[in-house]
RNA sequence: UCCUCAGUAGCUCAACGGCAGAGCAUCCGGCUGUUAACCGGAGGGUUGUAGGUUCGAAUCCUACCUGAGGAGCCA
């Protein structure tokens, strides 16, 4: 066996003799010609297996090997322009062939095929190319996540993902026994950060997050991953700022490093490289305004009635797109109605109707990316809001107490992972960016 | 939960009231530069399920099941 390498440093091997352990991609039949185009999990690589230059069993065995099947090969790497693969120009002469194990007729060509299809089969789907793209990208999108934010001095203190009650009352929990015990998978680790703030001062949550709601969209996971910062003395500017430094910083990290998995999904990276701070701000009433206007300059009276809005509403998804769409970049929308947010919202001073929250909608149709707001830090208020949504008091006895031993203001927000790398990867459905997407009506694999 | 659409070979689809078909995959044969190779041959079917209309149903009707897209809700 000459020297083991991967895939994606064959560059570096050019004109020696390597050893490559991999699954066969595809396999063109030429006769006495053979190309086997083979990945290792770091690269696609073209082998050529001529029938002269290598021994009668290995030429057999490239004959008659079948997708998928895992192989040792040994051969001289050459650069040829010709040579597909990751990163390509590149191919291994084959001298010797191994066969791991052949295998079975495999499911997925490299054709076309249908969702349910591919989704019954994403045990194997996670192995074609577009899918390691994706994945990778996912994979340097939550190491800059972490990077960033401990760069930055935010410390990650894990919450809990078994819990004794609902962080928001508004969505669907799902439930589980705890000996006994009436428990629910989190839905957020917002109210466990706020605790852990007035400990580190600033702080981030970052798992799998779990909504039972019986959303069938392309934008809905029942199990996904949210990274969720915390931070004493912020105020709603000041986490907006934070929020475009964060975001950009992302996008630009996945520019940088993944060029290759980008040019895989056909990504048009124009829109991305213009992500830098600052992004614009419109308020609510701003983005009302800016919809009954649209809304009023449409003819077609279905798109028309999508786009209807009545101050105090929240937005729907064809609201947020139209949004979106009137900005290059990500744009934060602020002050919502009070009465349309979560409980724990800091009030506008001198204008309770409206909450100093955050929204932040990506573009391209995307959707809402984060979601945040300066929390309640006086206890009267927070109790009284507590006892308006008409939750028992005793539940948020431990939440209540924050505001009694040295509170501050602070602010928060939620950034989701699967609609992230959906956006960054131009993707357009979520199921896609999560290796195993757990869906209404999909557990399984 | 609601609205719309779709279920035919392992996969992607055609046939739309009159013999169940093609491409890919699989198997066999040919080919020294293929890029989802190509050429020739073979095997492969309870047309989602149940009922109905009809001389005759994959095709029309009803119910159910499964899936997709959208809405609501949200990240």
């Amino acid at each position: 066996m000459a020297t083991p390498i991967q895939i994606s440093d064959i560059a570096q091997y050019d004109g020696q003799d390597v050893t490559l352990r991999g699954w066969l991609y595809n396999r063109t039949d030429k006769g006495r010609l053979q190309f086997l185009l083979v990945r290792d999990g770091t690269g696609l690589v073209q082998c050529v297996a001529f029938k002269k230059e290598l021994d009668a069993e290995s030429f057999a065995l490239a004959q008659s090997l079948t997708q998928e099947s895992s192989v040792i090969i040994t051969g001289s790497v050459r650069g040829d322009d010709r040579a597909p693969g990751y990163p390509g120009k590149f191919e291994v002469g084959i001298k010797k062939l191994e066969v791991i194990q052949m295998a079975g007729e495999y499911p997925i060509q490299p054709k076309d095929h249908g969702v349910e299809f591919l989704m019954d089969n994403r045990h194997l789907w996670v192995r074609s190319l577009r899918q390691w793209a994706i994945l990778r990208i996912r994979a340097t999108i939550i190491n800059t996540i972490r990077n960033w934010l401990d760069d930055h001095g935010y410390l990650l203190i894990d919450t809990p993902i078994l819990t004794p009650a609902a962080g928001e009352n508004t969505t669907t929990l799902f439930e589980i026994d705890y000996y006994g015990e009436p428990a629910f998978l989190a839905q957020t680790g917002q109210l466990y950060n706020e605790a852990n703030m007035a400990s580190f001062g600033k702080v981030y949550c970052f798992g799998p997050t779990f909504r039972a709601e019986k959303s069938k969209t392309r934008r809905h996971l029942m199990e996904f991953w949210m990274v969720e910062p915390e931070m004493a003395f912020f105020n709603l500017e000041d986490l907006m700022a934070m929020e475009e430094q964060f975001i950009s910083a992302i996008v630009q990290t996945v520019l940088q490093k993944h060029a290759m998995e980008l040019e895989i999904l056909e990504r048009d990276t124009t829109r991305l490289a213009q992500i830098t701070p600052p992004f614009p701000r419109i308020s609510y009433d701003d983005a009302v305004e800016r919809l009954q206007k649209l809304a009023a300059e449409i003819d077609d009276p279905e798109r028309k009635a999508e786009l209807a809005i009545e101050w105090g509403g929240d937005f729907g998804s064809p609201h947020e797109t139209a949004i979106a769409e009137m900005f290059e970049k990500p744009v934060f929308v602020y002050n919502y109605p009070t009465a349309a947010k979560a409980f724990y919202m800091q009030p506008v001073e001198g204008r309770p109707d409206v909450c100093r929250s955050v929204d932040l909608l990506a573009p391209e149709g995307y959707g809402e990316i984060t979601g945040g707001s300066e929390r309640i830090y006086d206890a009267d208020l927070l109790e009284e809001r507590v006892a308006e949504i008409g939750i028992d008091p005793n539940v948020y006895r431990w939440y209540l107490d924050l505001r009694k031993f040295g509170s501050v203001p602070h602010s928060g927000f939620g950034l989701g992972v699967e609609r992230t790398v959906a956006w960054i990867c131009g993707l357009p459905h979520i199921r896609e960016t999560i290796p195993y997407a757990r869906m209404l009506n999909r557990l399984y694999p």
